[in-house]
Formats: structure tokens, sequence, C-alpha cells
DNA sequence: CTAGATGGTTCATTATATGAACCATGGGTG
DNA sequence: CACCCATGGTTCATATAATGAACCATCTAG
């Protein structure tokens, strides 16, 4: 692996929730050395990267990462678009929403709503949602071409829990079943006790650049509650779809258009 | 250099506001080979940083960006924070507003507020703002210990127009000046006709963080404009300020507190 | 068909990254 | 208080990864 890679990798450690974030666990987490986790976070916090705590010395993600996904979000104004459909979907469906977008090999998390209820389900912003593990994920899947599914597959599959699929036929399969269904469900393949389902996010080939899902606690699911759901994911993506690109993609693209 | 600096530096280029960013160009920009540029540019798509045309082939800011841009916002609300103030700062002034956030070195220009007028300043968000050439930076510099200003002044100053300062004695003295006054001021420094001021954001220590800063056509400056808008973002910077460390740090710190 | 762009690739050379062992500091404990 | 050991940080010989000149492939304009 390429040194920037590894540098880079190091952010995401950063992006964990975890407490306390010196050197030495930074190392341990990505499997580094002692020497060379610093100076590759020495050189991130030259640029404004990485920010170091005067006195505790701790690493935290620095004010350049802010900057650039304020220019980012510029550009392409997926957080403005997505946030009033995800706070509606929260809304109307009473469970928790996020929107992701895909880079990276995963789906990024950009902007979460949880539901008000007293036992719900919390997605945080900026998580790395794997491809063959959540909803988002599959939904993604789905409406990617055969080859981006095969080659995704090909790649280890991190077990989360006892009912991570981590056989690329098994996946392929909830795959074809999202793909058929028009959004994606996950049960519990990621987070025990969470059952969601999902939507692609669409441009203007029909490609999917991310997700809008559903996520709630098992105790409160069922099939009409999922099915439900599913179609408010569905309509939520064509919204975001739309508003980001301009025109409704139709639920099955005319092949002479 | 460090490969990870070059690596970072590109996105810096992908910042810039021009139009077409293509391999060759980006290479240019950034002085590298084309091979090396484009091993760092696949690097950084394979981590969600970079993104590339599917078609045109070229490069732009990644999604990883914006969902690392949102995380750090969640945990330093920065921009939640600023914004409202430059608003208001916008508004009450009648000019153009902006903050910024240290970060690599420069000022990280963060949130913008053109003013209503036909004639104006547009500040664009991402834009890095140099230490000794802009209102932003001189207040920060000014806020600063005198060991950090002497280091800042040790590098190369680069030249943008026939009024820049480039000599590290008078941009010394720019600093003392802006101290003793409570705001920096730039005098078409960096852009021809344009006049700023600018205050620090200061944090619990009463180190600076950032700058917030007005920016005006010089047609439209007069020593008495130029006044009333450096009270203004003195207490644009106070209150941002107290907002992000939960009190206001008095003008001199009594050094027994 | 050619000329001149562009993006992308190769591989011998060279510079850079690496990590085991080291030092320095500080907070906690008997 | 002295000791311990966990922490952040540094060194330098070695191993590895970065580099770039020259290359190919493709596209567009004339």
């Amino acid at each position: 692996m390429g040194t920037v890679s590894k540098a880079l990798a190091l952010l995401d450690i950063l992006s964990q929730p975890g407490a306390r974030l010196g050197l030495t666990d930074i190392a341990k987490a990505a499997g580094y050395d002692k020497a060379t986790t610093r100076r590759l976070l020495v050189e991130m916090k030259s640029q404004g990267f990485v920010e170091q705590d005067d006195d505790s010395r701790d690493y935290r993600l620095g004010p350049a990462l802010l900057a650039l996904g304020r220019l980012r979000e510029e550009r392409f104004p997926f957080f403005r678009i997505a946030q009033p459909v995800v706070r509606a979907l929260a809304e109307t469906s009473g469970e928790s929403a996020h929107a992701s977008e895909y880079g990276g090999g995963a789906m990024n998390s950009v902007v979460s709503q949880a539901s008000d209820k007293t036992n719900r389900v919390i997605i945080e912003v900026g998580q790395k949602l794997p491809l063959h593990a959540t909803a988002s994920g599959l939904a993604f899947l789905a409406a990617s071409p055969a080859t981006v599914v095969e080659a995704a597959l090909r790649k280890p599959l991190a077990r989360f829990n006892d009912q991570t699929r981590t056989d690329p036929a098994a996946v392929a399969h909830l795959v074809a079943e999202a793909r058929a269904r028009g959004y994606s469900q996950s049960d519990q393949f990621k987070e025990t006790g969470v059952q969601s389902v999902a939507a692609a996010i669409l441009n203007a080939h029909h490609l999917p650049i991310g997700a809008i899902a559903i996520a709630m606690p098992s105790v409160r699911s069922s099939p009409q509650v999922l099915a439900r759901c599913g179609a408010l994911v569905c309509d939520a993506a064509a919204e975001i779809s739309a508003r980001l690109y301009g025109a409704v993609p139709p639920r099955k693209a005319p092949r002479h258009a």
C-alpha cells in the first residue's frame, strides 16, 4: 500500500468516535509503527488536515477538512439537497434516517436525523458504512453494474456479528433481491437488533452515487413496516436524484432515450 | 518534501476555481511529473478524496472530504457559529464579510457572505489566504506569540502585486500596528483595489485560531469607514470566540486568572 | 492521414519511508 | 519520595516505495 493511502487511512481512525486519540492508540488502531504514524500525522498536521491538542497532545481532524468539505459542497451540494429530504423521511417514517455518499470503497454517512423515539438507532455522521453489510451499501451495489458488484465482492468481507453475510454468493443474492425489490434490506447484518431499508441515489447516467436509508430497532420492524419504509426511501432517493441532476430519473429508463 | 504533503497539495490545486482540471494541468500547477501526479491522484481517488469525471477524465474534490468536514464541524462547530455572525457583519457593514480558520500555514476561508452592492468583493470558500498579505492573516499573526510570527516571516513571502509587502520587517511592522490597533488592515496587499480589515478569533488560551474580516472596493473605503469596520470585526470576532469557548475573552486577560 | 493534444503506463534509478531501539517526561503508587 | 512504566517523541541503518524520461493509446482538428 502506498504511503498516501496509509496517511489518509489515519483520518478514518480519527473519525472513530473513540474518546482519547493519542499517538500510541492511533498507531495501534492503524497497525503502523509509532514512528511511522507520527511522521504521517505530523505531515498532515503541517497541511492542516490534522490538529494536535496543545496540552493533551491528542490528535484530531484538522480545519483544512472543513474548508475542503465546504468547497466540495459548494460545487456539488449533496448535503444541502439531502438534508431536508432526510429530515422529512425521519418525520414521516417516525424512525432514524440518513444519507450517504459513495467514496473510497464504502458509503460515507453525511446527513443523519435520529427519530424522536426513546428507543432509536443513531447513525453518526462520518461513519463509513461497508457495502456488503448495510442497507445503504446493498442499495448502492444493486444499482451498480455487475462488474462493480463483482469487484466489491472479491475483496474480503468483514464480519460484524453472527448475522453478517461474508460469503460473496450470499451477498450477491441480497443484491439481486434488492434490485428486484427496488430497495435494499439489512436484517442486523452489521448491528444486532437493527433493521434497515435503503434506496440508491442516482446520477444523470443512472449510476449510483449514494444512498438514503431508514434504520429502526428490530422490535418495531415487521414486513409491513419494512415495505412502507421501502416505498418511502425509494421516493426520497428519487427526489434527491432529481434535485441534484435536474430531472426525475424514471424508475425504468427507456433504452431509446 | 514528503509524499503525503505532495498529495495533499494536489487537493489545494483542485480547490482553485479554474475551469478544466485535467491531469496535465494539475501536474503543471503542482510542478510534479505527470506520472507522479497521476499516481497520487489515483491513490487519493481510491480513498474517496478525489473523484474523476467518467467521460471528461477531469479530477475533482471527492466525497470523503464532505464526510470528514461534516465530522470536524460536528466536533468543533466553527461554521455553525461563524455563519450567522458573518451574515450579520455583512448586513451591518454593507460590505462582503468572511471568516477563516488557521491551518496548514494559511487562513482557510470557510464562511463568506458577499455584500449586495453591485461593486463588491467576492471571497470564495476554500481559498487559502496567505498570512502576510491579507487582513485575516495579519490579524492572526498579531494575536500570535512572537515565535510564531518570526517563524512565519522566515518563510519566503509571495508577491501578488506591487503593493504586496514581501520584506519580513515591513510585514512585522504591519503586525505590530494591527496589534496596537486591535484589528488588522490590508491595503491592496493581495488584490489590487481591495481594502480589508480583520480581527482574530481566539481560543480559551487567548491564542488565535482564525479570523473574521470585511473586504471592500478601495473606492468605498476611507479612514472613517475602515475605523468603523474595524470596530465591527472586533465585536464579531469576540462574539465568535465567546460562542465557541463559552466565555467572552476579556480584551486584556488578567495574568492571575 | 497526419500533427499535436490529451490521459495513461513502464521500469531502471534514486530518494524516501520504515521500525527497532533509543531518550525524555510525567502521572501514579507503594 | 523514589520508583515504575506508560506516554510522546527521536535516531539511523535498512528496505521499500517514489520518481520521471520515454513510451503507448486515443482523440480532435486541419
